[in-house]
This record gives structure tokens, C-alpha cells and sequence, in this order.
DNA sequence: AACTATTTATAAGA
DNA sequence: TTCTTATAAATAGTT
């Protein structure tokens, strides 16, 4: 989607890399919300940039009176 | 995106339901691969039915030559 | 499970 | 860098 077809492979150029995280990220997390909407799922995404920071995490349900399941993220770090 | 304009609200008919389910989580995990591909970013998705079955779980990365964050899902059920 | 008409997401551009 | 828009991609309803 978009002006040009695009092929599936990091992205080199670091600014182009990171208006692509941007935008997709907030995609992704939409989508979640919208599938846990539509079919009373729960969906839990978390996402780290390149340089580990944290940038988003949800954990989305939409009916509450049905017993619930929740996730919790964890993270652990390794250096290689 | 389809044959027409749907709400974003749980749907009632239970066949749809899951159709819609299957077909969104399947759209889902692939835009957190592609994410983390070409940002080169730490994607982590975990997915449940209404039912409370595990569906998905995915944990993606892709530069694995850089330090790596690596998350883990938890999961606590309540009743009610 | 396939098929498409349409909607939605987004790659480039402005 | 926020806004635009042409186009790719996802998918709702159908078969």
C-alpha cells in the first residue's frame, strides 16, 4: 500500500526507517484494538524499537463480564 | 476494506464471528513480521478467542547480530 | 476455502 | 514534518 510497491527488508535509510515504525506501529496496535473489538478477543502486543526502547504496549479486551484472561509482557535483555 | 462498510462493535453472529476472527489474526501477525523486518524492531503479539484458547503467539525479530530484547508472555485467568 | 468489490493502510510526495 | 493522495494490501460479503 502506498505509492510504490515495497519489498520486505529492513529499511537502511534511518529516517525513512523510523517515519515507516511510526506509521506502522500505530497500524498494528489499530488493527489489535479492532480484532478484540469485532471478535471479543484479547490481544496483547508490545513493541521495541531497534534500539530496545519500548514504545508501545496494549493489551486490549472488550467484554468485561466474561471471565478474563490478562497478559502481562516481560522482557529480558542479552547482550548478543 | 471488503464487499461493504462494517462497525466497530462486536459482531452477534457467532460464525462471522469466528470467520472474521480467523481471518484478522492471520492479518495481524503479518503486519507485526513485516513491522519488525523493515524497522528492524522487536514485535511481540499474543492472541486469544473469546473462549480463552491461545491462538497466536508470536515474538519477532529480525537483526539478531545487535543486543537482544526478547519479551515473554504471561498469562493470569480470573473468574470474572 | 476461493473470489472480488471495496475499504483501509500507507509509500511517496508536497 | 504534518498533510495529501495514488496505490498496495487487507478483508466483508459472496459463492
Amino acid at each position: 500500500m502506498g505509492r510504490g510497491k515495497i519489498v520486505i527488508r529492513r529499511i537502511d535509510n534511518s529516517t525513512s526507517r523510523q517515519v515507516t515504525f511510526s506509521k506502522r506501529r500505530s497500524g498494528l496496535l489499530k488493527k489489535a484494538k479492532v480484532l478484540s473489538v469485532l471478535c471479543d478477543a484479547e490481544v496483547g502486543v508490545i513493541v521495541f524499537s531497534s534500539t530496545g526502547k519500548l514504545y508501545d504496549h496494549a493489551n486490549t479486551r472488550s467484554d468485561l463480564s466474561l471471565p478474563s484472561r490478562s497478559v502481562y509482557f516481560g522482557v529480558y535483555s542479552m547482550n548478543k
